[in-house]
DNA sequence: CAAGCATTGTGAACTGCGTAACGACATTAA
DNA sequence: TTAATGTCGTTACGCAGTTCACAATGCTTG
């Protein structure tokens, strides 16, 4: 199996990412140890990522920003665009939607679904909210593959059943619980709370080093 | 060095979240196979995890809920509280300050920064908006050591520079890129943009696999 | 009371990821 | 032309993290 691993590909995005804006600066080549201290990673780790996408550098002048950046694309990318569906629209599903609002071309927030009934109906972003019971309809004619939860916790669950029993094939859940999906259903964590959680713990242990480090 | 990994943090982390809602519904005892389960992990690494915390469990009744919760807290906590500053009121910043108002005692977000004037002054969820000038001040003030970054991404890495200039060691950054620190800080990323692309690329990836599964 | 049983804690084996190392190659300078 | 330089692509290695496996433990039951 040629599988890439999840690494690679978070790291794809990033390269992506820091791609465009060099571009935007008109920088034409950049060597893989410049992207690397770009991106916080090693020039062995870039060379080594960008193996599966396909492009070749040039010992001497590096790899081309937008060559590399479109070949990236190409290799990341849906060859038609992706729609995504949005359900919660609380205050983080807000943030989410104003941030992504026109954004990227080829991945877009094209629904949304709350069971607020204050909510539904109005258009945030030029993206209508539909109530959950309309969930099947709309995303059946959308021919939406892939969903946001950003719902309480304990409604999680059930949100995630639904949406897999709609067709929906890949969750980012921003809920802090782990969702139990059958086995051909991707799902990928944003947990918040325990990020917050870890920065604290490793914040107390960096001025526990720094002070042991000083007195010794 | 008896180091714990950042991994088993994270887990743990979640452990005590589901432990607290255990506590809520009166379940007393609760086996490795039964909390992982939950966690989504296996009974081994449950177990694993728990290691270093120091509690053990009985062969028969399991772990009893509320003493692995108080034992986790004691391992990850701070013995006496910790304060957070939050760095960028923005639509996330709010969601996050609106979140974590009043629902961590241990661990809680206690002022807010902003160099738009229209938010200084304010106060959101019992918690001050100053400018950004008053860092140095603030934070000394009132001994914060760790700090939220929900800054646009091209403020991010100076915002970073004053907070560690101020005396903060560790951070939770939403900003879309890396940050470069001194060795003695921690730094926690969250990216949702690359979350996104990663869920985007195996979602397609979940959909050829189903495809080829029922064709084949 | 002893045998049986399910679970715990942990050493040992395994897996996968990041790093190091190295041959290949294009350019530059002599 | 030829040697020197610096980076690329790829293979090989080492380590962290996960899973396996089993002795130790203490309840249950006949
Ligand atoms: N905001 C944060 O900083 C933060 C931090 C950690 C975790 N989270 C998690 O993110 C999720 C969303 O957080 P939030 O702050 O936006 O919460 P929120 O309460 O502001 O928003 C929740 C939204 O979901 C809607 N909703 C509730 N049940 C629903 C259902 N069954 N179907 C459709 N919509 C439903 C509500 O009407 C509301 O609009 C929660 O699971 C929360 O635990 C958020
Ligand atoms: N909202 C999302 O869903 C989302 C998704 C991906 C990434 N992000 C990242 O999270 C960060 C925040 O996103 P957002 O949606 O809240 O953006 P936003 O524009 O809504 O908020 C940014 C806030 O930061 C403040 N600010 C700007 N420069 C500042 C400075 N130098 N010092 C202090 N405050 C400053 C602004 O006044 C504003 O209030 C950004 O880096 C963004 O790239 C957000």
């Amino acid at each position: 199996m040629n599988s890439i691993s999840e690494k690679t590909i978070g790291r794809l995005s990033l390269y992506r990412r820091i791609l465009g804006e060099l571009a935007q600066k008109q920088t034409q080549h950049i060597y893989s140890h410049e992207l690397a201290a770009m991106a916080g990673a090693t020039a062995a780790q870039v060379r080594r990522d960008l193996m599966p996408v396909g492009y070749s550098g040039s010992p001497t002048k590096g790899y081309g920003v937008r060559d590399l950046m479109d070949s990236i694309s190409k290799f990341m990318d849906a060859p038609c665009g992706q729609s995504v569906a949005l359900v919660g629209l609380g205050n983080l599903g807000r943030a989410i939607l104003t941030y992504f609002a026109g954004r990227r071309p080829n991945l877009t927030i094209t629904v949304t679904f709350d069971n607020d009934r204050s909510r539904v109906g109005k258009a945030f972003h030029g993206c209508r909210c539909y109530h959950t019971e309309e969930l099947q309809k709309v995303i059946a004619q959308n021919n939406i593959r892939m969903a946001i939860i950003a719902v309480p916790a304990d409604h999680a669950q059930s949100v995630a059943d639904n949406l897999i029993n709609c067709g929906i094939y890949g969750l980012l859940n921003f809920a802090p619980i782990s969702l139990r999906v059958p086995g051909h259903v991707y799902v990928e964590y944003i947990d918040i709370t325990t990020s917050m959680e870890k920065a604290a713990y490793f914040t107390r242990r960096a001025i526990e080093r720094a002070k042991s480090g000083k007195s010794a």
